[in-house]
DNA sequence: GAAGACCTGCTA
DNA sequence: TAGCAGGTCTTC
């Protein structure tokens, strides 16, 4: 679930929550396969004692900069989230000094815990972060003209531009009035620069929101407070299959497109 | 491209 | 009980 502006809010409020400048005094890993490429004990060993430096975020990873020189980068994948409280699914618990304890919540058990060496490795897989000023109209436009793909999963492609979900992207395709179906190839530079502007703009509003939630349960997305993100009510496309359009009125319909679900307005968003 | 894998839990 | 879920990776 977390995606930019998920990952965005998690990375703010840890900071909030002094974790920078922290020492990490034990580790507790409950579920193995979340550390990589380590063994639960190895990962512990090589962190305990170390200080957690810096938090920063590029696209849908969030990077934790450590004393030891090495980077602990961690992606929530689908219901990865952080807590100070102690909860169900934490699947590892960092004791920090001063008394702080981070629980890190994953009821699905996607969510990667990689400790590198160097984070461009991963990062340099990865295209520019959505909401930086290396993601420019030229770049984008370019990288749109040069492909002949949908256009909806070329803008959930993270080495094309990182931080889109499945939600942020269902939204921007909505609020430019284009088909998820579209060639890439076939957009005029007008749908091009439209596109471009939402993508950046709802990110912008989702981070401002402190993201999205969809509803209750233990896969839904909870910031580092345990609240839920105020930008379900700014939502217009994704989950609102077979209710009206917000700017036409037209029931608006859901499809597969590579295999993700997809909610768009067929009056607005015609092909 | 598509389909399956990785997991658990919610919803219909 | 089947189908679906905010993500990515691997293997056709």
């Amino acid at each position: 679930m977390p995606e930019l502006p998920e990952v965005e809010t998690i990375a703010r409020q840890l900071r909030a929550r002094g974790v920078e400048g922290k020492t990490i005094l034990s580790v507790k890993v409950g579920w193995a396969p979340t550390v990589t490429p380590f063994s639960a004990a190895a990962f512990s060993a090589a962190i305990e004692g170390t200080t957690i430096d810096r938090i920063s975020r590029v696209g849908k990873w969030m990077m934790l900069s450590l004393g030891s020189g090495k980077t602990i980068m961690i992606h929530l994948r689908m219901s990865g989230s952080f807590s100070m409280e102690k909860g169900s699914h934490d699947r590892i618990v960092l004791k920090l000094s001063d008394g702080l304890t981070l629980y890190y919540r994953d009821t699905r058990k996607f969510g990667r815990w990689k400790l590198v060496d160097d984070p461009d490795v991963v990062l340099r897989g990865l295209g520019p972060d959505a909401l930086t000023r290396r993601f420019t109209l030229n770049y984008f436009a370019a990288a749109m003209k040069k492909r002949h793909r949908m256009i909806k999963p070329l803008i959930l492609d993270q080495a094309i531009v990182a931080g889109l979900g499945n939600i942020y992207a269902d939204e921007a395709l909505w609020e430019s009035k284009i088909h998820p179906e579209r060639r890439s190839d076939s957009l005029s530079d007008e749908e091009l620069a439209k596109l471009f502007k939402a993508i950046k703009h709802v990110l912008k509003v989702g981070v401002k929101n402190r993201g999205t939630s969809l509803g209750a349960g233990k896969t839904n997305y909870r910031d580092v407070e345990g609240e839920s993100g105020g930008h379900r009510a700014e939502v217009n496309a994704y989950g609102k299959s077979g209710t009206p359009c917000a700017r036409c009125e037209t029931i608006l319909e859901k499809i597969v497109v590579a295999q993700r679900g997809t909610t768009f307005c067929p009056t607005c968003q015609s092909l």
